[in-house]
DNA sequence: GCCAACGTTGGC
DNA sequence: GCCAACGTTGGC
């Protein structure tokens, strides 16, 4: 089975690379995903996958760094924890219904690759981050993309 | 800060 | 099941 390749956005005020960097074995868990297609992404992901982390809501917004998935969907027990701020009401401990995965930081872009940069390249113009209104925060990346965004 | 695009909720 | 209203995302 070979690998699979994503995109997971994170807006850096509340999750950033520096963020991820001072982590215990540079590991987290990518909790409060909130969103179904998001969750199922999740699902499909296998150890060893590969993702670009990427900074929305700068200037400009960016890949930022490169993550490996460690450990596959378990269920996010902030859904269940009322003083979380992705507390769930309707949660079902016995059927949950938001799962995360667990990501390490791989390696840290010398430079970051800008959101106009990709759009440039018009070997990524059916890449997910660039289509119009595209808000998914977990995302699939085709094996082409990936290469292509990494020889820049 | 603005606002278009999107996803979710809830009344009917 | 439809769809208006609402809240959120995220580029600019």
């Amino acid at each position: 089975m070979s690998k699979k390749y994503w995109l997971m956005k994170t807006d850096p005020s509340t999750f950033s690379v520096e963020d991820f960097k001072k982590n215990p074995r540079q590991t987290t868990s990518w909790e409060g995903v909130r969103n179904y297609q998001a969750r199922n992404f999740m699902r499909e992901m296998k150890k060893g996958d590969l993702a670009f982390f990427y900074h929305s809501q700068e200037d400009p917004s960016s890949i930022v760094a490169v993550a490996r998935v460690v450990k596959e969907a378990y269920p996010d027990p902030t859904q269940f924890d009322p003083k979380s701020k992705y507390f769930d009401v309707d949660a079902n401990p016995t059927n949950p219904r938001w799962f995360l995965v667990d990501i390490q930081l791989e390696k840290v872009l010398k430079t970051p690759i800008t959101l106009p940069e990709l759009r440039k390249n018009s070997k990524l113009k059916n890449m997910v981050l660039l289509q119009k209104g595209s808000r998914l925060s977990v995302q699939p990346v085709t094996e082409q993309e990936w290469a292509t965004v990494l020889e820049g």
